[in-house]
DNA sequence: CAGGCTGATGAGTAATTGCCCATGAGATAG
DNA sequence: CTATCTCATGGGCAATTACTCATCAGCCTG
């Protein structure tokens, strides 16, 4: 453990002396007494820890003209539009940053808070790119269970690391996300601390949620929730995407029945009384994005310049 | 106009794709449509504006604990370690970027505050270290006069380059630094405007000031605000730094006559009311530093390690 | 309109960085 | 005690980046 953070710490030196003062990994090399190799090994170790955090302080003026239309198209109150990498094919790059660094200022006030978590990759990528936070005022609220199909914690439930970053007080969901059948949710649902979480949930005034698609690839059915025949039930029933494991039409309606009578989730919280962040960003999420806006289930959108375009041509 | 902003636009893009999206210069190159060479100058225009801000999210084992040393020895309220570059000669990397941190979390609640900020060239870094901001709700208050003795406005008064970035109201003194006389200064502060303004920092929620040494290369005669008999008078009753232009001796006290009794400036908001930050590292300004510790006009300090350990060495 | 200034551009080149690999120290299991 | 494994280290080299320089377009100035 002293190995492990001490080695850290030198990363974070190297770190800081690569970046702010604008050293050589020469220079460190020296500085730190160790080979110039280690040094640079250093330097990307402290990168790839994500102690190094990167924010680019100008507003492109085409990424916020695009916020501005999605804002006054969708009625939205917060629209975050970041630049689009062409040809990266990653679904988080840039929009985890922002989120970061929206979920980052909602948390930095004195005013204690509700803020509520869904799930999936790419809010688990967000929640990596936060800094250590000392916020015991506010509390965090999973929207979803953190069971996963063989009984383990899944993985992208992200309201663990999130707490642990922001010490934060957790309300984490210690259910399945999607129960057997609908009397086990009923059953798991009257217990009294699930009772409690739920009720925090609905009293949230900030919420983040991913959008899942269910495509082929979609997250709950590759992660294991649903099986292909649910996915494939679900396509059947006219569903485009899935917020925190419901799933939605094209509408934005929640549908009935199939998966959704046994969704152990919170309902997504009312966009009446706090603000609602859908992150998504590619085309695969595009029409579960539209779908939210359709339905008037976010009041709040991160996401980027491609993703933003499409959502504005689409609509004409 | 046009071309610079859509300049510092690409250059936003370019430093974005290179540092958040991970790009090559030569995959940027290719997807701005410009050459290599002008992919390279983007990016290294958007680090020289100062788009770029990286910020290193790991407390330093060491760094911490100089911290809370000395916390603990002079009772402050704040203290902010940052790793030194030995061998850099700079007297303001490291430390601006902690205190631009500072500053931006301060004036990032919702609750109106009254800041009030001194001047020099570490406060000026500082400045220019801060993300643009909306913040209208809250008040900065400059606690020295901004007319150099050419009459002109002086280069480090930093209150308009910080409201501008920020957006909030702004009081600045416009008076000399350094009044030709007693009665002048007198006069001077008879304006009601002046006088609102002095009241306006007695009643600051948070300072920050730096702290200027009286050597050969005191800032205050280098930019030619006392003459070199006076610095020497100064030197000789016992002066051993200088804080918004108040002369103070090795215990913290303010000397009287010389130069003090014509400085202009606003008396040091009181650390009774509220915070008073000093920001200041190198063996040049450790005996202010020390001095100001020792007088108690100060309750919070950034400094640097090597700071920090001259700091605490010399106690013993 | 000539002259001169400013600032952008791309070629070329030196400096810096990233990465692969062989080596060896130290830990661990048998 | 030895075989084996893991992992940090520094050499070497290719990729990438930074910088210098000559050129040129645009733009004031007289």
């Amino acid at each position: 453990m002293t190995t492990n953070s001490s080695r850290l710490d030198d990363a974070a030196r190297a770190g800081w002396l690569y970046y702010v003062a604008g050293n050589t990994q020469d220079q460190i090399a020296r500085k730190l007494n160790v080979s110039r190799q280690s040094a640079q090994r250093l330097v990307s170790l402290a990168v790839s820890e994500g102690l190094v955090k990167v924010r680019i302080d100008h507003p492109i003026a085409h990424c916020l003209e695009l916020a501005s239309r999605l804002k006054s198209r969708y009625g939205l109150d917060l629209v975050e539009v970041v630049p689009s990498d062409p040809g990266s094919s990653s679904t988080t790059v840039g929009v985890a940053e922002a989120a970061a660094a929206q979920i980052e200022q909602r948390l930095s006030g004195q005013d204690p808070i509700i803020m509520a978590i869904g799930t999936g990759r790419t809010l688990k990528a967000a929640i990596e790119k936060l800094p250590s936070m000392e916020c015991p005022q506010h509390k965090v609220v999973s929207l979803t269970g953190n069971i996963a199909p063989d009984g383990s914690a899944a993985f992208y439930n992200v309201v663990f690391t999130m707490a642990d970053k922001v010490k934060s007080r957790s309300f984490p969901m210690p259910l399945p996300v999607i129960a057997s059948s609908q009397e086990e949710r009923a059953l798991l649902h009257q217990q009294p601390m699930i009772q409690a979480t739920l009720a925090l949930s609905a009293k949230a005034d900030v919420t983040f949620v991913g959008i899942g698609d269910l495509g082929p690839n979609a997250p709950l059915f590759v992660d294991g929730f649903i099986s292909r025949d649910e996915l494939a039930a679900l396509n059947e029933a006219g569903a485009v995407a899935e917020i925190v494991g419901w799933a939605i039409d094209a509408g934005g309606k929640t549908l009935e029945g199939i998966t959704n009578d046994r969704v152990a989730s919170s309902p997504i919280p009312s966009r009446k009384s706090g603000l609602v962040v859908g992150i998504a960003k590619g085309p695969a999420k595009l029409p579960g994005i539209a779908a939210a806006l359709a339905g008037g289930l976010i009041n709040g959108l991160i996401t980027d310049e491609e993703t933003a375009s499409a959502l504005i041509g689409q609509g004409q």
